[in-house]
DNA sequence: ATTCTTGCAAAGAGTTTGCATAATA
DNA sequence: TATTATGCAAACTCTTTGCAAGAAT
C-alpha cells in the first residue's frame, strides 16, 4: 500500500472512534480535514484497510441480512475440526444476568460465538 | 396477521432451516413450493414476521457495515436507538473462563453480540 | 364488505467500480 | 517512470414501497 493523505485520515478516525462508525459517518469526518474527499475513496479506504487488517468490520454486517428461527444462538466452534458445539440455556441465561447486573441492558437476543480449541482437539484426538 | 399460504411457507422455511438464510435464499426455496411468489412479498413476510417475534434477524446485520478497530469483540446493540456499547475486558474473560470451566474448551476469539434494550431507551430517554 | 396480502415494478439506500487524473515510490 | 490512489459518476445489489388486483375474515 502506498501512502495517501486520505486513508491515514480514515485510519486515523476509525482508531479514535468508540461509536462503529459507518461508512458514511467516517465520510463526514475526513470531510473537515479533507473537504473534498470522495465518499468512493473512504469506502476502498475502510475495506483495504480491513484486508489488511488494520481494521475491522463488526459481525456478519457485511452483506444480507440474514433469517434465523427464535431459539437463541450460543455455541462453541472450533477452529481445528470445524465442530459447533450449542451451548445451553443455563449458561446463556447467566450471561444475559450478569449482562443486566452490569450495564442496566435488558438482553433480547443473543449471537455468541466462541472461536476455539475444543476438549477434544487439545488431547490430540484430532 | 391475516392468514397467508405465502407467509405460512416463508414460517416454515425458515423454522427447518439450520443455515441462517438471507432472504434471496428463502424466496428460492419457496419458489419451489410457489413459483409465482414475488421477492418483495418474501422481504415483506420475513419483517412482519420479525416484528410478531415469530424469527429473527441475526446480529446488527440490518443496515449499514460498521467498521472497528482491531481490538474487542464484544458488543451490546440497542435494537432501539442502534447504540453499540463496548464491554470491558474483565467481563468478556470471565465469560471465556466459565466456557473453558463448563466445557474444556480453550477460547481463542470471540464474537458477542447481545441484543436488548439499553439502560437509556429503558428510561425513555429516547 | 372490509381489511390484509399479493405480484409487479419502480424507487431508495448502501456499496462497488471504470475511467481519466493526480500523487507516491 | 511505474505503480497505486483519487474524485467523480455510473452501475450494481439489497431492500422497501405504491398500487391495483386478489384472498381472507
Amino acid at each position: 500500500m502506498k501512502y495517501s493523505k486520505q486513508r491515514e485520515q480514515i485510519l486515523n478516525i476509525v482508531n479514535n472512534s468508540f461509536e462503529h462508525p459507518t461508512a458514511y459517518m467516517v465520510y463526514e469526518q475526513v470531510k473537515k480535514e479533507i473537504p473534498n474527499i470522495s465518499l468512493g475513496t473512504v469506502y476502498r479506504n475502510l475495506n483495504s484497510l480491513c484486508e489488511n487488517k488494520l481494521i475491522r468490520k463488526l459481525n456478519i454486517s457485511t452483506g444480507n441480512d440474514r433469517f434465523d428461527k427464535l431459539d437463541s444462538h450460543f455455541h462453541l466452534y472450533c477452529v481445528n475440526c470445524h465442530t459447533v458445539i450449542d451451548l445451553n440455556d443455563d449458561l446463556l441465561n447467566k450471561f444475559d444476568k450478569t449482562i443486566k447486573d452490569n450495564f442496566d441492558f435488558e438482553v433480547l437476543s443473543n449471537d455468541l460465538v466462541f472461536s476455539g480449541i475444543c476438549h477434544d482437539c487439545k488431547e490430540g484426538k484430532e
